[in-house]
Formats: C-alpha cells, structure tokens, sequence
RNA sequence: GCCGAAGUGGCGGAAUUGGCAGACGCGCGGGAUUCAAAAUCCCGUCCUGGCAACAGGGUGAGGGUUCGAUUCCCUCCUUCGGCACCA
C-alpha cells in the first residue's frame, strides 16, 4: 500500500495526533482525591545529559506506561509522573568546558530530552513535572536538609528526633555526658565496661557553652567532621566512596582521587543501618538487590575484646568476629590512622613508623588497592597482653587494616585468617592453631568453624559454643562484650562545586554553626560567572569552592546572635535531590509544605498489593541498586520519624530492567566498525568496503564501540508504537538483551497487520468487520488472548502478551468475517503497548472518547481452553503415539483410550505394562518391561 | 577471592514451574502475485541419516533423584553484574 493511499498506517502522522490530543484533554492528569483505588507508578528520572535518551531509558519507560494504562482501564486513579535529576556534576564539567552557565545548558538538555520523551506517547501527568534544579524543588530540599540538622538520633527509641527534645533532656538531667562527650541514656551505657573503672558523668548545664555546643553538634543527623575523604584535586572537590572507581580514579573524568582529611557535611546513615536492614524484608524488590543492600551495610556480629598494652595504661580496644580465636592471637596491628600510634612507638622503632605512617598517607587509592597482594606494615617496639593468657605480644602498625571499620585496630591470629597468615609468613610472626579443622584439612589458614585447641579451657568447644562462652566470660571480666559493626559508613555529604544546593547554613563565630531559620528557605544559588572550581594536580591543594568567590554574598548575618556571619561554601551532592522527588510528585505546586500530609497518605498507603506502602511499582536500572535506593530509603526513614510521611518505606515494589546491549563488530585488529560499514547479508558478518569477516560481540552501547542506537531514527523510520513494542518484545523486561535493528520491522509488520485487519484499503472500516457472532475457535482464541495478555502484564511478562496478540492478529487476519466486538476488545488489550494507533483504531471504529479509559476486557475460564486436547502417549518416557479426548477427562478413560491405540498396543506387546501415569490434559506415560 | 544472575536452533527468545523442547519474531530456502520490483500471501526451516514414511540424537559439560528433568540436587566450565584487605 503506498504512502498517499487513504488505507495506510501513517504512524507519522497518528502519533503526533494522539500526542496532541492527550496533551490537549489533559487525558492522563490524576487527581490527588479520588474513590478510585489509587495506584503510584514511578520511573527513576532521568539525568539530563547533552547526549539525550538512550535506548535503555525508553524500557523501563514503556513497561511502566504499559502497567499504567493497564490500571487505568482497571479503574485505577493512576499517578505516574516524570521529571529530571539535574543538578550534578556532568551539566558542571560540560559548562565549564563550553563556558556556559549550567542554568543554560541544564535547561536546553530539559528541553531536549523532554522532546525526545514525549515522542514515545508515554502516559505521564505532566502537570507534575519537577526538576531538582528548580528553587521550589530545592527549597524543600534544603528544608529536609535541615530537618536533619536539627534532629539526632535517639538510641532509646531507635529513631530520630528534634535536637531541641535531647537539649530538653540534656538540660533536665535525664541524659548525662561522657567525659568522652558521649550521650548517656540509660545506666548500661554510664558505666565504661572496658576499662572496669567506674567514670564519671559529667551534668550538661555544667559545661561550657562552647562543650555544649560541641556536644550538640556531634549529635545531629547532619554534621561537619574531620573524615578521610577522596580528595580529587583535579576536580576540585570531594567525592563518595560510590563516586570512585575500582582503580582509585573518579567516576567522573578518570582522575586521581587521593585520601586526605578534610572537614566535611556527613549524614548520619550509620545510625539507620539496622533498621535498613530490617525494613528490606518488607519489601517487594527483586532479591539480587536486596542481598547488594544487605552487603552494603555489611552487619557482623562478634565481640569488642580490651588489649593492655605493656607497660602504659592505655588500652587498644579491637573488634573481633571470631573471639574464639582469641588463644591464638600472636600479634596485633593498629591502622596507620590510629590516636594510639604515637604512644606505643619505641624510640628506635619512631623513624621507620613515622616514615611509613605518611607514606600510606601519601598513597592515593589506587596505589594502596594495586599492592593488595603484598603486606606492608613495621613494628612499633609496643607489646600488648592477650588477655585470655597474659601472652605479651607485639604491636604493628599496617595499612591492611583500616581506621575506619571496627576499632581500627585486630587482634591478628594468622593461623585461621588469611590476611593475618599472609602477614606473619612475611614478617617472620609466630602462628598457632587454635581451631581443628575436618580431617584431611591443613589448618594453617583453615578460616572455617571447627574444633578449640590450645585454648586452655575452652579446648574442645565448637565454634560456636566457644563464641558465646568466651563472649560471657569477657563481659564477666570486664574484658570485652558482645558487639555488631556495619561496613556502611557515614554519607559524605559535601562537595566543593557550584552546580548543587547551597547548604542552608551559616559559620558564626559566636554561635558556630547555624541554621537558617525555615522562614529564610529557599537560599538561592547565587548567580556567578567563573563558577569553575580550583582544579590541581597536586593532592595537597586546599579546597576553595567557587562560591567562595563571591565574597558580597558570603558575607551574611548570624539567623541566631544577628551578628556578623559567613555562608557555607559547600553544596550538596547529586544525590541530595534524588532522595525524595517521589514525593514532590504528590503536590509539586505546593508552596508551603514539601508535601500535603492528606495527599502524601492518599498515594503512599498500603494496599493488598502493596501491603508494606509507599509507591507501587519503581522501574529503573540496576546500577541504582545501593546509592540512590540506600539514600532515599534513609531520608525517608527520617521523614517517617519525624511524622511528615506516613510509611516507613518509599518503594513498596521495585523492579529492575535489564541493560539494553548491542551488537559490535571488530576486524582482526580490533578496530571497532560502525553498522554503516557492516553487511550482515551472507551467513558471517564481513566489512561493507574490504569484504573482511568481522568478530561479533554484544556489549554496552558506547561511542567507542561505535554501536550506540539512537532512539530518535528509530522513531522516525518505524514510529514510536513500533519502537515500544520492539522493545517490550525483545525478552523479558529483567534480562540483559542485544537490540538488533533487523528485528524491528518484524514487531511493524505485527502493527500494519492489525491496521489492516480493521482498516481496509479506502481507509475505512474493513468490510470484513461485521456484526457477528464469532464461531467458536475465534471465540475461544479471543477469550485465551484477553487471558494471556492480563496475566502477563500482571507478571511484566511482555514479550508473550505481545506474541499472543500476534497469534490473534494472525489468525483473524484469515477470516472473511471479522467479529466487530472481538476486534474492539483486541484494540483494548492492545492499546497499553501500542497506545496511538489504538487510539486511532478505536476511533475508526466509531468511538469518540479516548481507549485510555475504557473498562479492561474480561474473559471466561471456560472459554480459554479448547473441548478437546491432544495427548502425548509415552512408552518409557518416549512418545510414541498421540490421542484427541475431551478435555478434562477422567484419567481411567485416558488409560483405556491410550492403552488401546494400534501403535501402542504394538510398542507394548510382549511386554509387562508395569505402571500407567496419566496427567490430565498433558500426557501418558507408560511404563513396560 | 566472595556474592548474585544466566548459558536452549543461524539470531532474539518461548515452555502453564517436574509433563509433547523450540511458541512468537528475525533470518534463510521454495512458491504465488507482478512486465519487473517493493509490499503482500502460502509452504518449509533444531541436528544427523533417508525420496519418503520413519529412526536416532538434542536445552554449556559430567554425574544424581524420578515413570518422566530446560526445570530439582552435586561437581565443573563460560559469560555478564556487584563487592573486594570489612578483622
């Protein structure tokens, strides 16, 4: 059928149509109150890079637009919205290259990928559109931020509360202070267990202000401290574990990243690792994901053990998972970082400890992880008493162990931890079996339970048995006691860069640190022209964030004393916004609270679906797996507590679509060709010019590669309808897939034969389309296809959906007489995945209002299945012959029917039929001898 | 090294979760239509042998459980993703 023919699939132009009529109808708008049941759909927004949408974006797009517009027709008020994680260092790196404001750049990138999205037709209310670069967005942002300023975490309830209720409790004698400025709460917590001296505690109202203050500060969620962080000098600023890459580079523009101390913002994310850990078995996400959070926060459980150290009162307090083997501790090693090293070290051991101490402190990441398979460490001179049998035993210091999990300090027992053993093989250190493995098993570096030896006593003891009876006998010496330890640190929080959230925050010199006052929000980002920060290659280079720069705006009054005060420099990381947007969705035009408390009730609330809360189904990529999912679970724990949201956690069901690949090719010296240059025709892929067979891999999408595929071509050439349904049919939505660009027209042949089967060549209703009863395999194919289709949504099971609806489309295509309400009800379980020419469809034939709202089809059980079925007839588990019978027949006149065949009756003659299983409506197996 | 996911035709994948392996789509071969092509339609297409009926083999490899295994268990191999001196 050619183009001007008035029968014609047109995408072109019905995809622009239908766009503008649900842009116009405001058809996908949700209403914040409804009787409906509510359903929240979310996709993890997109950062908005100069590179525009990629293909993986549109996947997860598509699956969640196919379940909204599924649950609309199932009479769900549905929110699913869309907006833009904008702030961040890339839309900075391009600004400063290009030397344009990233106000400019962030905006064009919006415009551009908001283009790019809406041609895919997806379903979102866009009245709900948020960037997190926006001063309304942020505003809260920096609200929330001080929420967490002003609150701390309270041991006693497990939860966070106001700052202003612990300085109550501080004030009234409820809570004391630890000469170690630490909180005391209750009597456990007053009485120092380790040393066995009682200690004194200190009345709050007694102190100086200053200590006060101090003390108050070290308690909030949000606080400054002097942390060894990942200094890039090249990027001027600090960066998060996550931010740096295996090879100690930054994850942004590969440069060096140093550990330095710096005085930073941290999160107090620590404080809610167990209750992170806990709510995750709420949760309905995919387990994969589950278990990285679960080894993100990294829960052990063993025993903090006290050390002497000989001939000094100090104590090295060391955490140990396996306190069994205490009998064979034969060294200890302290991190480099450790207050105590300066005290142990002996006169002629002070030089080479000093030496090596800022050596390691020298080291960027990358040198310290490419020298993991050889131990470096030197000897203090200091001895220690292993108090289980008074052994006096030396003290190391090494970067093998790091200052910031545990104490910072072991106990090393080589003989059954591999580290250790490394360590002592090198350094000569003496190494004793403590624990018996199984037979045959050597047990120099046996690291598995086993049986106590040479652990006087405690000889005998499994390994377990010896933890908990060794645990007790420390506490009741007041040696140790049973401890926990997370690997999940504090969340760095700070960066020295322009383009993020001012931190809502003044240094006064009077009052220290202080808040704005709520009534100040939003602090604007101020508006600057060299907002490139200092760059250096020298990993000693000071901070200077470009705010600094702007001296007029620094300078500031104190919200506190009014006296004179300077901002904070800092701003927050990309992170920041990202935490809670799902929330603004709920209410984005609200100006005077973050979110409605009825609204946020209305969208979060559980459901039988969704019994833990919080938004129904999240779709986004694996690669978010623990920053953004461990971050914004964390804020909103904090919201929770502090009563401004309703569910403890946000995402009551995750699910992650797999990476969209693709094919590369390669000639025999590895140079990657581009698709232009690659004829796929004959049975190997070969080069279009020189004829060369060319390697075939499937691999991420890169420029390098030279095999991105630009969703925008796709488009133009295929239409978006064909672009969703490729996408949803390529395989299921988790797994990883290649895209094949040679595939597509198969999934629009599917479309233009579903155009044709209703629109005949004058563009009108096909003739074939009448008033009909369907005949009875129609029928049943039509009820099995209704089935198929909502089940497999249900399930996110796409690919067969949309291969039912082939089969159907298939087989309706051969009939004379076409069914008007069997196809009206195919256009309906069409349209979630191919909504424009739905639409267009549903309109030819005859309708006025839109698809999106019509009821979802039903179906009869009874008339998914057909009256008869064929069976398999097994001899020994081989077929052998088949037989028709009604369906659901009784097995006894299976047995007979199966039995009696000729071809059956000649397998078995001769033989002992020993047993017959029949499975209804599947098969007969049977057993002869 | 540790944790996780996965290996099925030439390719993407399907299989009611223990019951006829290869649905659906691509590609390829043959035919119809056409002056010819595009488009469309029909037939074929896991491998081996055979003109064929048919026979044998087959879900990364090897073993096991079972009347029966792509599916469950053990060992190994490969690929992808994550973590990585966490005491």
């Amino acid at each position: 059928m050619a183009e001007n023919d008035p029968g014609f699939y047109d995408f072109t132009t019905i995809e622009r149509k239908w766009q503008d009529f649900w842009q116009k109808n405001q058809t996908f708008a949700a209403k914040n109150h409804s009787d409906k049941p509510k359903y929240y759909i979310l996709d993890m927004f997109p950062y908005p890079s100069g590179d525009g949408l990629h293909v993986g974006h549109p996947e997860g797009y598509t699956a969640s637009d196919i379940v909204s517009r599924y649950k609309r027709m199932n009479g769900y008020n549905v929110l699913h919205p869309m907006g833009y994680d904008a702030f961040g260092l890339p839309a900075e790196q391009y600004a400063v290259e290009h030397g344009v404001h990233p106000r400019e750049t962030t905006a064009k990138n919006i415009a551009n990928i908001e283009k790019q999205i809406k041609m895919f037709g997806f379903s979102y209310d866009w009245s709900r559109r948020l960037a997190t670069t926006d001063v309304d967005y942020y505003c809260w942002t920096q609200w929330i931020f001080l929420k967490m300023f002003n609150s701390w975490f309270d041991p006693s309830v497990k939860a966070a509360r106001p700052i202003s209720e612990l300085i109550h409790k501080l004030e009234s004698g409820e809570y004391l202070v630890s000469p170690f400025d630490e909180i005391i709460y209750d009597e456990v917590h007053g009485i120092n267990a380790l040393s066995g001296e009682p200690i004194g505690c200190l009345k709050y109202d007694e102190l100086e202000p200053d200590r006060q203050r101090e003390i108050i500060d070290n308690q909030r969620l949000a606080y400054m401290a002097e942390v060894p962080v990942n200094w890039c000098p090249k990027l001027g600023t600090v960066l998060a574990n996550e931010e740096v890459t295996n090879e100690g580079r930054s994850d942004r523009g590969n440069h060096p990243v140093f550990r330095r101390a710096l005085k930073q913002w941290m999160l107090r994310i620590t404080a809610y690792a167990e209750r992170l850990l806990e709510d995750i078995e709420k949760v309905n996400w995919p387990e994969s994901i589950k278990i990285m959070q679960r080894n993100w926060i990294g829960k052990s459980t063993g025993a903090e053990v006290s050390f002497a150290v000989d001939g000094c009162e100090e104590f090295i307090e060391v955490y140990t998972t396996r306190p069994d083997t205490l009998f064979g501790a034969t060294y200890m090693v302290l991190a480099p970082e450790h207050p105590l090293v300066d005290q142990l070290v002996t006169a002629e051991q002070k030089s080479a400890v000093e030496e090596y101490v800022s050596q390691t402190a020298r080291k960027s990441e990358l040198e310290r992880t490419a020298e993991t398979k050889d131990k470096t460490g030197v000897f203090t001179g200091g001895y220690a008493i292993n108090p289980v049998n008074e052994e006096r035993i030396p003290i190391w210091v090494a970067d093998y162990v790091m200052m910031g999990y545990g104490t910072g300090a072991i106990m090393a027992v080589p003989a059954h931890d591999t580290r250790d053993f490394e360590f002592a093989e090198k350094f000569g250190l003496p190494i004793i079996e403590v624990v018996q493995p199984p037979e045959g098993i050597d047990w120099r570096g046996y690291v598995d339970d086993g049986i106590a030896v040479n652990s006087g006593k405690f000889d005998g003891l499994s390994t377990a048995e010896f933890k908990q009876q060794i645990t007790e006998w420390l506490e009741e010496n007041d040696l140790g006691r049973a401890a926990v330890n997370y690997k999940l640190r504090d969340w760095l929080f700070s960066r020295q860069r322009y383009w993020g959230e001012p931190f809502p925050i003044v240094h006064c010199e009077k009052c220290g640190v202080v808040s704005l006052n709520e009534d100040q929000l939003p602090l604007e980002l101020p508006e600057m022209d060299d907002f490139s920060p200092a760059s250096s290659d020298d990993p000693d280079s000071p901070p200077s964030p470009p705010l600094g720069k702007l001296t007029d705006w620094v300078k500031t009054s104190c919200p506190n004393c009014k006296g004179a005060a300077k901002r904070e420099l800092n701003t927050m990381p990309q992170w920041a916004g990202s935490c809670w947007y799902y929330l603004r969705y709920m209410d984005n035009g609200n100006s005077s609270e973050f979110v409605n408390s009825d609204i946020e009730k209305y969208w979060m609330a559980p459901s039988e679906a969704n019994p833990c809360g919080g938004v129904d189904l999240y779709i986004g990529g694996a690669e978010h797996a623990v920053l953004h999912l461990l971050y914004a679970r964390f804020w909103h724990k904090v919201l929770f507590d502090l009563g401004y949201v309703s569910t403890v956690e946000p995402f009551g069901k995750l699910f992650n679509q797999g990476m969209i690949r693709s094919f590369a090719y390669r000639d025999k010296r590895g140079v990657c060709i581009g698709y232009a240059d690659v004829d796929l025709s004959g049975d190997k892929p070969r080069h279009k010019e020189t004829g060369e067979e060319l390697a075939e891999t499937v691999e991420k999408m890169s420029k390098s590669l030279k095999n991105v595929v630009n969703p925008n071509e796709i488009i133009s050439e295929y239409g978006a309808d064909t672009f969703r349904l490729y996408e949803m049919f390529m395989g299921p939505l988790d797994a990883s897939k290649p895209w094949n660009t040679r595939d597509v027209p198969g999934v629009q042949r599917f479309l233009q034969k579903a155009w044709r089967m209703i629109v005949g060549a004058d563009g009108k209703v096909s003739e074939a389309i009448t008033d009909c009863e369907p005949d009875d395999a129609s029928l049943r194919l039509l009820h099995k296809t209704i089935k198929k289709v909502r089940d497999d949504i249900e399930a996110m099971a796409f690919n067969t959906a949309i291969s039912q609806m082939m089969i159907f489309v298939n087989e309706f295509l051969r009939l004379k007489q076409r069914s008007r309400s069997a196809i009206e009800i195919f256009v309906k379980l069409l349209s979630p995945f191919a909504p424009h020419i739905a639409e267009e469809l549903w309109q030819r034939l005859g309708h006025t209002e839109s698809v999106a709202y019509e009821p979802w089809p039903s179906y009869k059980p009874e008339l998914t299945q057909d009256p008869e079925v064929e069976l398999a007839v097994q001899v020994n588990g081989k077929i052998k012959d088949k037989i028709t019978v009604a369906a659901n027949s009784d097995e006894e006149s299976i047995r007979q029917k199966a039995l009696n065949s000729i071809k059956i009756l000649a397998e078995t003659d001769g033989k002992e039929i020993l047993k017959v299983i029949v499975i209804k409506n599947r098969l007969v197996n049977i057993v002869a001898k």
